[in-house]
DNA sequence: CACACACCCTGTTTGC
DNA sequence: TGCAAACAGGGTGTGT
């Protein structure tokens, strides 16, 4: 059986990045970098530096706990006041591989590093190439003390492009009130406002349609409109399905090495709205209704969910 | 400032 | 059967 620790994401939302944070832990945590190579000056569009800058800036470091914010995720590097950063875009996934096994067809970046689990490489492979790595300089997070998921309470620092992102509903500073707050002085519909990371990061397309199908609200309610119990309610119906979606993640996580098919679509058989066009709604059996949104697409129940 | 939308990308699916 | 259009959707930059 190969040793292959495979982080599979169909789309990477925030539950996906989280896995991609846990499996990443051991193998980066305390480890060396011995090399590194750019395969594809594409996985690293956001280095400002461009690839031989990325390179230099990583060669012979020493790498810290993963942070997670959102859908950013980032490695801390001793001693230099960076982060590597990675934005997994809609196809990112990151494998650690025995070194001597061939690398995947889209391999953009890869690392090898020495750590207490041994040596690694660590590969970044994006087939649609939105996703990116980059070194970036980590400051002073101007929400005050405030980081992501996994940092140590006492170095509030983020890399510097995160710092716009609002936390996520996993994170255990976020503000309930506060954001329901700030969705009901939206003017605009509910569903932009639940993927405007600025607002409350994390959510992606797939989680805010099982959200808002889960809470019984129409996708293009005005966010103003709504009660303050109807926010509530949205909010707990996000958080719940992003903790469904990452418990079962992490349940095929639980090997610290897997096949390589091990989590392919673990997510896909739970979805209530997302996908499911025409097909019928599990709690009223109306068919699902998929509607043209932003370059994407809606789904959800035209009689469960009504617009008013 | 708030909001809306075009754009970047490529493998797969759908439609004619 | 073959080809082209549609589709997937993060985040960012630009325009109103």
């Amino acid at each position: 059986m190969p040793r292959v620790l495979r982080l599979r994401l169909a789309v990477p939302e925030l539950p996906e990045v989280e896995v991609v944070r846990l499996g990443l832990a051991p193998a980066v945590t305390g480890a060396r970098v011995d090399a590194v190579s750019v395969v594809d000056p594409r996985g690293v569009t956001r280095h400002v530096g461009g690839p031989a800058d990325f390179e230099s800036r990583l060669a012979g470091v020493t790498l810290g706990a993963p942070v997670r914010r959102g859908k950013f995720l980032w490695v801390p590097v001793e001693g230099r006041g960076e982060a590597l950063l990675a934005h997994l875009g809609m196809s990112g996934q990151v494998l650690l591989r025995d070194e001597s096994m061939a690398p995947e067809r889209h391999v953009r970046v890869q690392l090898w590093v020495d750590g207490p689990g041994g040596r690694v490489r660590v590969d970044f492979v994006d087939q649609r190439t939105f996703g990116s790595l980059a070194v970036e300089p980590l400051s002073a997070d101007p929400l005050g003390a405030r980081a992501g998921v996994g940092w140590p309470e006492v170095w509030p620092e983020i890399p510097v492009s995160v710092a716009h992102i609002a936390l996520d509903p996993l994170d255990p500073r976020f503000d309930d009130a506060g954001f329901c707050g700030r969705l009901r002085a939206k003017r605009t519909e509910l569903k932009r406002a639940l993927l405007d990371q600025t607002l409350v990061s994390g959510i992606g397309n797939i989680y805010a349609d099982e959200a808002l199908w889960s809470a019984r609200v129409h996708p293009r309610t005005v966010a103003a409109t709504l009660s303050a119990q109807a926010a509530r309610r949205i909010l707990d119906e996000v958080r719940a399905v992003m903790l469904r979606a990452l418990a079962e993640g992490g349940t095929s996580f639980d090997a610290q090495y897997v096949n390589v098919n091990g989590q392919a679509g673990y997510f896909s058989r739970s979805l209530n709205a997302y996908g499911r066009t025409g097909e019928p709604c599990h709690r009223c059996g109306r068919a699902i209704v998929r509607e043209a949104f932003m370059n994407r697409s809606s789904h959800y129940c035209p009689r469960c969910q009504r617009l008013r």
